[in-house]
DNA sequence: ATGCCTTACGTTATACGTAATTATT
DNA sequence: AATAATTACGTATAACGTAAGGCAT
């Protein structure tokens, strides 16, 4: 049987069309080149060039055997790709979540639970996470939606409830409840990175102008500006009430999700004892 | 990169269970297997194996190589039987038919036409023949029956007629003209190598007794027996008319036949030069 | 004990580089 | 002359075999 190696070559040959030219690519001696497509040719027991004395090219072999020989290394490449990838979904756990508050609390717990493996999460368009959960890029993922599909189980992982956070002066201020619409227009504090609520501020309030902060600036600005803002019964439980603020609860739906945790139970990563912890109703 | 011997390593350890096994399967010592497996790890940055002291069995990620190793070995010998196959149709025109009588005809045909070719023909069953059109491993196939497929151009050959050849004294020889099922029972003499033919006489005849003789063997007894056999408009033409014989016309419709011609007219062969020494009805 | 895997070490096979040769532009 | 391919010959890399050691059944 040929090798590998061979075909590499093969393909140089047939990028570049000269055996100089492809052994100086592949940083070999052009005799050495030509003795191993000889041996190439001797190992099919098929010609693959025309020679002449000073020049060689292609045959109609030659063109065949080079356009299989990309098909193998493709092959090849897929498979150290591939297993490469299985090897670390084995010993990593990837998280992906379509809102921060998931990545606040999960991460710590799996690192608990699973103290040998790394936990890396990041955030995503819903789609993207459902689809890298399909390839078995994700090997977790929160969505604020269910999701019925063969090979992947959801179960409900917690709930979030946005609130406005006004300052007392706001006419609005003393509102026992409110809809996104009501305050459509004006102009909002935002932190970035909000996931998928950017898409219902987006959709909900098309008229209002966000201004889009850092972490740390937008703490700093919700203490000392007059500008309504946005908040979360997680990020008051997590941070406590900000002095100055008044939270007042949005009943629109798509303020108040429930957030499932998609993951495929037949994966072999044994996510029973996170799965645990999570709430049973 | 790693190399397709390791590959090959790989399966057969998939196969074997141990190295053990593998390495004598491999005609290669033990250790050699051991390290070579060992450096196919280290080449994919990946575990293959769960090692005890002296046990060694897959890991999950050696499972997974193992399958794609056998489709990239698969790969290559598809390579090498497609460019060994399309190098043999550039120089030769190899011919599969279902029975004999076109194999007396077109091959000195075929030499005269194409002198610089090789021409090669043999008899096979009729799925294989065109399956073996389909993969290129024949050039040009004969079938008792026409096919439509894309690919494939099909065009009357010619006819071939099946008689009885009975003695003078059998019952029947006064006969004008007699169907199969009229002889069934009785033993007849038939030529070996019949090709499709075989299938007819076993499925119309299935109470005969068919004694299969060698070409030499069988013309003598047919001058010398009074057994019944079989002949055709295309052997009494070759042939001539045997003495002691009288040759009554089989109707069914099995015993009458029209040979049609397969080929693929994208082939690098081109074969209108024998195309045109057919029948143009 | 016997079987199986690994490591160590010396050997061999084979792919490689250098040099020489020939032919073409 | 310069470029390109092949052949010849010596070299070096790397896979191999043998030997030795450890562990399990």
């Amino acid at each position: 049987m040929f090798e590998l190696y061979q075909l590499e070559q093969l393909l140089a040959f047939a990028e570049c069309g000269t055996l100089s030219g492809a052994a100086e690519r592949l940083h070999l001696s052009q005799p050495a080149l030509s003795r191993s497509m000889q041996r190439l040719e001797a190992e099919l027991q098929v010609s693959l060039f025309d020679r002449q004395k000073n020049k060689i090219k292609f045959n109609e072999n030659g063109r065949m055997a080079a356009e299989y020989a990309r098909q193998v290394m493709e092959k090849c490449q897929d498979m150290i790709g591939r297993v490469q990838a299985f090897d670390r979904s084995q010993r990593t756990i990837l998280l992906g979540s379509c809102a921060p508050a998931p990545l606040w609390e999960i991460p710590p717990v799996l690192s608990d639970l699973y103290p040998d493996r790394t936990i890396s999460s990041e955030m995503r368009e819903n789609d993207v996470l459902l689809q890298g959960l399909r390839d078995n890029f994700y090997q977790l993922i929160i969505l604020p939606y269910p999701v019925e599909e063969p090979g992947i189980s959801c179960v409900k992982y917690g709930e979030e409830h946005l609130y406005f956070s006004l300052p007392p002066a706001h006419p609005l201020s003393g509102s026992k409840e409110l809809y996104m619409k009501d305050l459509n227009g004006e102009t909002m504090l935002l932190r970035n990175r909000l996931g998928f609520w950017r898409n219902v501020t987006d959709q909900k309030m098309p008229d209002t102008r966000f201004l889009e902060q850092e972490d740390v600036a937008f703490e700093e600005l919700v203490k000392f500006s007059a500008l309504p803002s946005f908040t979360t019964d997680v990020v008051l439980h997590r941070e406590g009430n900000p002095v100055n603020r008044v939270n007042i609860p949005i009943l629109d739906d798509e303020a108040n999700v429930t957030y499932y945790c998609l993951y495929k139970p037949h994966g072999l990563n044994d996510l029973n004892a996170f799965l645990k912890t999570l709430p049973t109703d």
